[in-house]
DNA sequence: TAAAATAGATTTGTACACAAAATTATTGTA
DNA sequence: TACAATAATTTTGTGTACAAATCTATTTTA
């Protein structure tokens, strides 16, 4: 084993050296890792360890690693690489008025649509949100969780609101990452239902209402006061020295 | 001269063989070489015809290509190559929808922080509009118009959803120079003048509400509906036969 | 003649080699 | 030891060669 640095990359999908994977494979598992908190933020994704793993040309990786940027979930440092973003409490508070905008709108297409496909797609997520719930698997309510948002979108009808949205949803994950103060109460099942109920109840203007409270609320249980978020850290380090 | 086929770009700034262009140049002059309606939609932007052009190899082109794409100002088809987008009626009418929403937010937030640099970013800019439009000069009076949004969005204190917007505003010049049914009209110096009063002034409600109706007279005075389009391309071709 | 098959030219996809820059290790100096 | 200078190593940046796919022209066949 060449690489143990980036472990979890290679944990996530190496590739079959006779079956080498798609470009867009190659993108959706690093992105998903990144996502799922498995790198930390500063990263140095390097290029030959990703050649590696996934058993392509550096060529390859490059086209992987720019698209990547775009989504601004990497960073591209000229002449030294690309690194897993770190954005700032600033960039945090803008992705989340971003998003209150455009999932609002989002939320009240559908709501207004009154689609069965909708309804149905509704109904599936929550039941599996439920379930990964029951469970009891941290790490798979998570993602069920931030899932939530993304179909709801896609179900919209605005494709190009709901890119743009999945990228804030990405860069959300990230700053969660970063800025959490509580961990696990990021995303409520309970919220999620409401809101499923209220769209498909074509309910619009208190879907609305209550997406905007429930991103809000997912901020405001962060920590973007760079002083307090300094204090936080040191008394954190200091407890841990002591026991 | 080896290419003739893509001269507009070849006039809009080839490169000095001493001195060759960064990767940001390059992707700038190939933007606004699209956006200002000099290729057609559909064109196939050859990269050996870029290399010659911008005195690079193809890999710096394929970087730029990528990030054209990304823009959605390009579409990349695997095998066949890059060709200047060619956006759907439907395409079109998400992409308004979507500045409506975006701008309509910008300009509420512009107008609220009764910045001082941003007061003399639209002077400044409304100045230049005007000149513009005195001088007479209808490519320079597109141009200047098209920039107004962005200015405005850059003045915002939002670079998220400028950024965003940056790719809708591409994307509308695309879709006036396909769908636009009277030309000239597309934008209108007075409506820019008086939102950038609004703006000054704090007022708001009202400046949202005429960016909005802005953007929708803009959006009225296409061709959207693609029998009455094919209709008027029709009747179009046959008079020209006539004459 | 029109359609199908084939051959040739063009164009994109990818790996790789080498250059340029940055990082790390080593040596020299006060 | 601490610091600066330099050498060695690592890592990214870019052009290019060749393979694969597509497109175009020519020939074949019904």
């Amino acid at each position: 084993m060449k690489h143990r640095k980036l472990e979890e990359i290679r944990k996530n999908g190496a590739s079959d050296p006779k079956n080498p994977l798609e470009n867009d494979e190659i993108y959706e598992k690093i992105f998903e890792v990144i996502v799922d908190h498995k790198l930390l933020p500063g990263t140095h994704l390097k290029e030959e360890v990703l050649c590696d793993v996934y058993n392509v040309g550096r060529t390859r990786i490059r086209a992987v690693l720019a698209r990547l940027a775009s989504d601004h979930v990497i960073e591209l440092v000229a002449n030294r690489g690309a690194f897993v973003c770190n954005p700032s409490a600033e960039e945090a508070r803008e992705v989340f008025r971003a998003r209150r905008l455009i999932e609002g709108h989002l939320v009240r297409r559908a709501a207004e649509s009154r689609d069965e496909k909708l309804r149905r797609a509704l109904e599936q997520h929550i039941r599996e949100e439920q379930e990964a719930h029951d469970s009891g698997a941290q790490g798979v309510v998570i993602k069920r969780c931030g899932n939530f948002h993304q179909v709801l979108a896609d179900q919209a009808g605005s494709p190009i609101l709901a890119r743009f949205l999945h990228e804030l949803i990405a860069r959300s994950s990230l700053i969660v990452a970063i800025y959490e103060e509580r961990p696990g109460g990021e995303c409520e099942l309970e919220e999620h239902r409401k809101l499923a109920e209220l769209v498909t109840q074509g309910r619009a203007d208190e879907a609305v209402k209550l997406m905007e409270s429930h991103l809000t609320g997912i901020e405001s249980r962060l920590d973007l006061d760079p002083v307090k978020k300094a204090d936080d850290e040191l008394r954190k380090a200091l407890s841990l020295n002591l026991g």
